[in-house]
DNA sequence: ACTGGCACTCGTCTGGTCTGAGTGCCAAAG
DNA sequence: CTTTGGCACTCAGACCAGACGAGTGCCAGT
């Protein structure tokens, strides 16, 4: 018995499958695709497919369905990307193009992968963390409120609000304020800002305390604050009535995903090296309930480094070659794109 | 035959086919609320119901099922909004007092209304239009670039980038940039604020304009982009999956409106009066597609003006007294926290 | 005006049969 | 040792008929 052809048999299988959505028999592998042998020999393989768990089938007389083992060996060995279309490339490139500022472009990316895949895609929000301090401004709302806005490099925007308490505010405070501050913290990662607003605190002017205080202290929460470094944006829901039969237990547990913005992120998996693709297959994620899901991220971002992923969940029954080259191509795009703003 | 028991037959009617989810014969209906009337009786009230098209029989040996003139009837003039118990009532409170921003009352919201009413929420963004300008501020971003930050009084932050060109930028050119442009503009509502800006453009020194000209554009294309207008929160499209049967023609549709901000925006309606519910079932709204969907829904929003709708998708056979009851306590109380800030 | 009775309808449940795709195994042929 | 044709076997799904029963409409009696 050839190795090759078994594996040839296999890649059938997984291809016929995923087109059918229908346990593939013998017969029908060896007329759709000219494997030169006969059913019988084909069955023979497929028997030793089985026994080395790589398919499996769902009752005596139906045909073989892959398993997670026989995916896995097919994205490993047996794949080859499926390259894009000029007109998938076309679409890639003007659909991302048109983006004004770092949401749209994710919204963007995020529309883009899921029409093109047809799948339910995911873009996490690239993390502050890895961004540096822009700027930091500050607007009277009231005598004893106060605005803060901090402003990152990556084009992120965020603003607490302040309670002064007693505290009053004037224009001449407020200036002092803001010069301090961006003395300091305008440029620098957000962790350096971080510590050196903490520094900042004890070289003060003691009359400046009860303002400086509660302000740098907001500003240390909203830089640390982690709450919006899980945000994704989730687009193609709708391509989940492809689950068909499993509904409850498939896609019940995705939609509620889908709004647990943490599970989704673990989901996706740490943002890998760069442009590198990671498949996950089935039971090999993180969460049983998603048995029949998997997932093709990649980790994108400016520069060299990955601070942020992107993917696609769909049943483990996907077109796996056209899907990872979707993926790829857009973090690719998406990285190009971040790199030039 | 009294018309009093007709109506009461109908509003049982409702409420079994609700709790049960099935056709409901005289028989049950009789047995399960105590009409004190026979079976027979009940058949000749359903009989007659049906001539005047509010049930609706599946098939002849079935039982009844109400059409959506039944609801409709139902709601107007048989439902009393369900009190809601003490304990909704601690968690509506509890969940929302927590929100630090605007963004975070409204994603707050709609989690709120999806948990409290097990079914799809939906919360408008308070439109941008009815607010003021509280301060536009400017940061450099490279010699020709530059970063407009437009903050609003309600709390929302629109950001954009300018390109300059040729022109370049120095701290005294920004400055005047930036005590002249608010000088205008701050304190106005958005309207009056563009025009306002459109009106300094005239009046600027010459050496100025290649500068305040494209800037000020920007602003004004800002204030006046509704795109971030049509912005809406989704939670608990999970709940989707008790649309049971009906899933690719009910189901799909619905999660692809969850995308289309717009279709999900016309759907919820006009904001009506402040905390006036609005209840449209079925086939009374605007798409064909959600035949099977009924939307509960309220105007809220700061002062009295609602400009903003917040409310609920479900099958149309849902529980209207507490759902409604819900989606009136939610808009209210937001309105209350709107006000508040 | 209400009720009990009765004949009727028709969707669903049950059990049994049939069909055909697909298998595993074996003996014969390369 | 590998491949192939043949053959008996399995079993899910389709199909069918009959029984069941929920529910109805109508009518005559109270």
């Amino acid at each position: 018995m050839s190795q090759d052809r078994k594996l040839a048999v296999l890649r059938a299988i997984v291809e016929d499958y995923v087109a059918t959505e229908e346990p593939v028999g013998s017969k029908a592998l060896v007329e759709r695709h000219g494997l030169g042998v006969s059913p019988a020999t084909v069955r023979n393989d497929m028997a030793a497919l089985e026994e080395e768990g790589f398919i499996h089938q769902p009752h005596t007389s139906a045909g073989r369905v892959p398993t997670d083992k026989g995916y896995r060996l097919f994205v490993d060995r047996l794949a080859t990307l499926k390259p894009m279309s000029a007109a998938e490339k076309r679409a890639i490139s003007t659909f991302l193009d048109g983006a004004v500022d770092l949401d749209d472009v994710v919204q963007r990316s995020v529309r883009t992968l899921s029409q093109l895949t047809q799948q339910v895609a995911v873009v996490q929000y690239p993390t502050l963390s890895s961004s540096t301090v822009r700027h930091v401004e500050f607007v009277a709302l009231a005598p004893s409120r106060l605005l803060v806005v901090l402003i990152l490099s990556n084009g992120r925007v965020e603003q607490r609000a302040v309670e002064l308490g007693t505290e009053t505010l004037d224009d001449s405070r407020l200036a002092d304020l803001r010069t301090g501050v961006n003395r300091v913290a305008a440029g620098q990662r957000i962790a350096d800002a971080s510590t050196a607003l903490g520094g900042l605190l004890e070289e003060i002017p003691l009359d400046s305390a009860p303002l400086f205080g509660p302000v740098v202290e907001t500003l240390v929460e909203a830089m640390s604050d982690h709450s919006r470094d899980d945000r994704v944006a989730v687009s193609g829901t709708a391509h989940l009535a492809r689950y068909g039969d499993t509904f409850e237990t498939s896609v019940r547990p995705l939609l509620e995903a889908m709004e647990e913005h943490v599970t989704l992120l673990k989901l996706l998996g740490e943002a890998s090296t760069h442009g590198a693709l990671t498949v996950r297959i089935g039971t090999e994620g993180p969460f049983s309930q998603f048995a029949a899901t998997s997932v093709v991220s990649s980790g994108y971002g400016p520069g060299r480094d990955s601070p942020a992923s992107l993917g696609v969940l769909g049943p483990t029954r996907m077109d796996y070659p056209s899907t990872m080259a979707t993926v790829r191509a857009v973090a690719r795009y998406v990285s190009r794109i971040l790199d030039e703003s």
